[in-house]
DNA sequence: TATCTGTTATATTATATGTATAACAGATAT
DNA sequence: ATATCTGTTATACATATAATATAACAGATA
């Protein structure tokens, strides 16, 4: 099963940024299992037309946040044990990025069962 | 009443970007009402010892957004007629910046009353 | 031996961020 | 009217980030 990668260059957001992000819904959604192999820096660049520091740069920060291990043998794998779960410290790095992002919502007058049913139906993507 | 702003120099979070936020928050929570004069980007920039520019830069982008007006006599005020409500446009912006957050959340082990609680708390600074 | 790993090092280009001055034009107060 | 304050614009500079381009090294494998 190929993770499809999907970048947008003309996004604000980082390439590296990006391909973290859907590696890490790849994990969320399934398609992505402990132990599952991924692709070598070099290939994954090659299929999907960046650079392989780019890459790198990815890898590096999913392996520092443990969702992957890179082993100089096995190649890179998505972390067997699972990820780390949530502890007060990513606990409160996701208040501070939600924080801005609902003082706007209430400016721009949506109320909280709205902004939870959002949220509600972004969950049911992963299940 | 002066809003006061607190910025931290040492974030990955632009200065300008910060500076927005916390404006955003300030109208969020009441504390700056729609016809509410801001301080001039040159005492502004003095009183919390930055450029002049940076400044200019969130009060432009927070012009662009809705928040605020700025009149060449006035000055720069929040928006009389209150802020643009959400439209789709902006839901799509939000979809769009929650989605990799709640893919997170998900690996981390957070099931959905977990976080849709956490938003909970956050709405409840803003009442 | 040749090839594929991750890793490291350098260099270059482009863009974003923040600061520093300076000037202009409109409004206001003395 | 003179001075001051407004937003705005222009230019320049320094720094950091993002992305690419090569190159090389060391370990593992076919």
């Amino acid at each position: 099963m190929t993770l499809l990668i999907n970048l947008d260059l003309e996004s604000d957001e980082p390439i590296y940024t990006q391909l973290k992000q859907q590696i890490i819904v790849g994990i969320a959604k399934g398609l992505l299992k402990p132990g599952d192999g991924l692709p070598s820096v070099r290939s994954l660049a090659a299929d999907i037309g960046i650079n392989l520091h780019t890459v790198n740069k990815a890898y590096q920060q999913l392996k520092q946040e443990g969702f992957i291990l890179i082993h100089r043998q096995k190649g890179v794998v998505v972390n067997p044990d699972g990820v780390q779960k949530a502890d007060e410290d990513y606990r409160g790095k996701l208040n501070k990025t939600l924080y801005p992002l609902i003082a706007e919502s209430v400016c721009r007058g949506m109320n909280e069962d709205e902004f939870l049913q959002l949220c509600s139906s972004l969950f049911k993507e992963f299940s």
